[in-house]
DNA sequence: CCGATGGGTCGAACCGGTTCGATGATTACA
DNA sequence: TGTAATCATCGAACCGGTTCGACCCATCGG
């Protein structure tokens, strides 16, 4: 069952064995083969921890996403899928720490007792404690988002400054004047995390650009909150004709506090924003939106890294990604008269 | 960085630090407050590798799940997140193998080369060839889901039979008489999905009894999919008044091919089915359903695992859950006049 | 005063791999 | 035919922990 076992069984010493099977020195086609007979049979398979303590990589990178107490979006499982395939890619295995603070045991766990190679960071904030930790110890890691000054690090990340204002004009070429933005609930935007921030900033600056009245509110990860959020936007402002969300989860909510006001949309009311494809294609009518490519952001800080981890004096790069706006069924010209009926019921609205 | 230099910064053996971290042996007060402070001092950490190879544990579970072929659902991220949180507090990291297959290597790799303890296995088949090996070779083990023959084995799971036969009586009782059944992808039924070949199972066998007109479908795990099935749910039977469906994913698409079809939900058209509590409360209007309890059922899963691997002698326990149906808005007895529109929008149906 | 008890510590072996330097057997070339 | 170069293999050390047996020294009981 270990390799000394094999070596006895194949008449050889266990660093012929090794060899063997690693290829770093040559072994004679004879013995390969009656090594590779005798593991066959037996089925064996190296240890991995004794191979990691040996070599000192373990061949795992560390995927660190906040605890729950926020609910998971579906953005997280596409990152984690797709961060867990294209490292089995490349032969690592992901390890999952459900870490937030700089503090947690969880997160100090993965570095100090070196479980993992190198690290992924989901939900990043501008000022990040863990992200400074980690280039302050040299630890190889790639950031999914990026802080207020992203200068010289690895990361991929999303433009949410320019997404949230193509949004904007969006709403604005097609004659809007008074929008809402929905973002994640305070409790984020407080924490600093990034997309809440630069998806309000980018919202922010181009309203002002295009001369809006707006409103903007914080809102919870659930359709509860999607639905109370749009009661507050139109008591706040029944001349509301529009909104971009960040959120994902609220969306739901968000409709039906619309069509509970007798707001149709898209005739009544547009809405747009920063979604997962995924999500835009579930709600009637699709929505018009910027369509986070989660997995190809996945795949990238996965390649970063294993960059990172092969040659540990490249120079440090990044991705910043900012997809276009698919035109779906959810945005209209403002005070337009009903159409085509069929158009609100997922038809694209511009075919 | 390692236990020798402390030993040596603190004037004592390494076997010393080891039992003063430890406790395995009693430590005089005056050589353990002289460890720690050296200790604290450094940072020092011990080196998981080394640790688990020494005690051959690796204080590591893996949780396996299928390829991302099939789109990912909501449900599959509750059960992660549950997982790696109940893992957290027993001090287990969670180990991602996106593996499918028994014969996959990276299912292979968890178990032969040692890199965890135990496994959860997800999304479990009828004929779980993964699971057959794993009792084979007596890996401890727990799925999510059971077997065709899940006696004697370790899982938590839900009862879809009773859960889909509940939508059916429930859709009896509210004088539905023609009813379809949407299921999930062909290709999983086909596979052998405990959820779908069960759901479908109890489905069909309440409906013989209450004597309803079933036709039953399936759907591929998305929106799109779930618009293009209620097209032909109608084509084959417009006098079609109810569906039960355990496809979350499709449940978007499935409200708007009935909005497209002009079939006013609940009022002219009923749904129900097993789901996720986030996604029927998404959906407007809310989706009476069979709340999956997902994230019960990870802790659940990873409560058996942690006490089959410190008791290994323990004999095989599981859980079966068969949660009650929520009453939302999208049930009302077959054939009704409209009643107070705001019943349609979200309102709970019985309050 | 002596032997038994036991707390505290140490050295050595071990877990299962990898890797370095050395050795013996071939082959190549002078 | 002797010697250098090459190839294949081996033994030993090492990675960083844990654990067993032995030892020393106090304390206690008879």
């Amino acid at each position: 069952m270990n390799i000394g076992e094999i070596a006895k069984r194949a008449g050889v010493s266990r660093s012929t064995v090794s060899y063997a099977l690693s290829g770093k020195r040559p072994v004679s086609e004879d013995t390969r083969q009656k090594i590779q007979r005798v593991i066959d049979e037996l089925g064996y398979q190296p240890n991995a921890s004794a191979r990691a303590l040996a070599n000192g990589r373990t061949n795992t990178i560390g995927l660190v996403f906040p605890p729950a107490g926020n609910h998971y979006t579906g953005m997280q499982l596409d990152f984690i899928g797709s961060v867990t395939e294209a490292a089995a890619a490349y032969d690592y295995d992901v390890l999952l720490s459900p870490s937030g603070a700089d503090s947690d045991r969880s997160f100090q766990r993965l570095l100090g007792e070196r479980r993992v190679d190198g690290a992924i960071l989901m939900e990043i904030r501008l000022q990040d404690d863990r992200l400074d930790h980690l280039t302050a110890v040299d630890f190889p890691s790639v950031a999914i988002g990026r802080t207020a000054h992203p200068e010289g690090g690895w990361w991929v990340g999303l433009d949410h400054t320019a997404l949230a204002a193509a949004c904007v004009h969006h709403l604005a070429d097609l004659g809007h004047r008074r929008i809402a933005f929905v973002n994640r609930p305070e409790q984020l935007l407080r924490a600093g995390y990034e997309s809440a921030h630069r998806g309000l900033d980018g919202f922010t600056k181009a309203a002002a650009e295009r001369g809006l009245a707006v409103r903007t509110y914080c809102c919870g990860d659930d359709a509860a909150s999607g639905q109370a959020c749009l009661e507050r936007i139109l008591h706040d402002d029944p001349a509301t004709t529009a909104l971009v969300t960040l959120n994902e989860a609220a969306l739901g909510g968000l409709y039906r506090g619309l069509a509970q006001a007798g707001r149709h949309v898209p005739r009544d009311f547009s809405v747009t924003g920063v979604v997962a494809s995924r999500w835009a294609e579930t709600v009637t009518p699709q929505l018009t939106a910027a369509d986070v490519p989660a997995e190809q952001m996945g795949r990238l800080a996965v390649d970063l890294l294993v960059e990172r981890l092969d040659h540990p004096d490249t120079p440090a790069r990044h991705h910043l990604l900012a997809p276009p706006i698919s035109l779906r069924a959810s945005t209209a010209p403002a005070g337009t008269t009903p159409g085509d009926p069929a158009a609100d019921l997922g038809a694209p609205m511009h075919p």
